[in-house]
DNA sequence: GGCCAGGCCCCAG
DNA sequence: CTGGGGCATGGC
């Protein structure tokens, strides 16, 4: 019983395009290899893998942090009731740059669609029907006419300017936040809020607050005049019980 | 059939 | 530096 892991929540909620569930199995492609597993299953599977427990971050202290959130008011403490146990994954950087950045004025079951016909189109094949995202380099030679043509629309060239510019994603390791954003950046495509979302979920910077249409409503209706802040230290978690909860929920109660 | 979506670019002021 | 129009696409 290694984890408190919600898996459902945390593998749609927005923070990763690679999963499908299908007659109780979750499958993606993580790091080359197709990963499949029934609910009953996670702790013997997954949890005992050594990359997988880094996946899906199951060595970070969750149960602390959701203590202290959900004592911080009666809003968080309600978002955190109904999905405890949201991780904020491990996923692979270049993932994430592209996800997000197909995933500006658009909704997620589209950016999943998109997703999954670029793994279709140029990623490599894995096993059965599964493809791996293509890397930059299975990217490096594709037209901008040709992801049009997938249904990126205006987002095909960003998509291929990150390409270009994929080598800025080593360089950000231990770089302040700040100045992390601002490289991020300079891609074309990524402005501050794709940028947010690219360290909370790629690089897993709790302090990270992404803040979209739906973050936004939250903010005014629950918040005003606050800013990410009061979250401190657990920013980016926040940030994602909150986002769910108003997309699920639609800010009842 | 409009409205909306994990926004950003670009250009006026 | 701030604000707002325009933007591809398709789900609902």
């Amino acid at each position: 019983m290694s984890a408190h892991i919600n898996i459902e929540k945390t593998l749609f909620c927005g923070q990763s395009f690679a999963w499908t569930y299908s007659h109780g199995f979750y499958e993606a492609v993580v790091q080359g290899r197709l990963v499949r597993f029934t609910e009953a299953a996670f702790d013997t599977e997954i949890a005992s893998d050594p990359l997988l427990r880094h996946y899906f971050d199951l060595d970070w202290p969750y149960e602390e942090a959701e203590t202290y959130l959900a004592k911080l008011d009666s809003h968080l403490e309600r978002a955190i009731a109904a999905y405890r146990g949201l991780h904020i994954l491990n996923q692979d950087r270049w993932e994430v740059v592209s996800s997000f950045i197909l995933s500006q004025n658009n909704n997620i079951k589209r950016i999943r669609q998109l997703y999954q016909r670029l793994c279709q189109a140029y990623g490599t094949n894995v096993e059965g029907s599964h493809y791996a995202f293509p890397s930059p380099q299975q990217l490096a030679d594709v037209s901008e006419q040709q992801l049009r043509e997938l249904g990126l629309g205006y987002r095909a060239p960003y998509l291929l300017d990150a390409v270009r510019q994929h080598h800025l994603l080593d360089e950000m390791e231990n770089m302040k936040y700040e100045e992390a954003l601002e490289l991020l950046q300079l891609i074309k495509g990524i402005g501050r809020k794709v940028g947010e979302c690219i360290l909370l979920f790629g690089y897993h910077r709790m302090e990270a607050f992404p803040m979209d249409r739906w973050m936004k409503r939250v903010m005014e209706s629950r918040y005003p005049g606050m800013d990410s802040t009061y979250f401190a230290p657990y920013e980016g978690l926040a940030q994602q019980y909150l986002f769910l909860y108003e997309l699920e929920d639609g800010g009842s109660i």
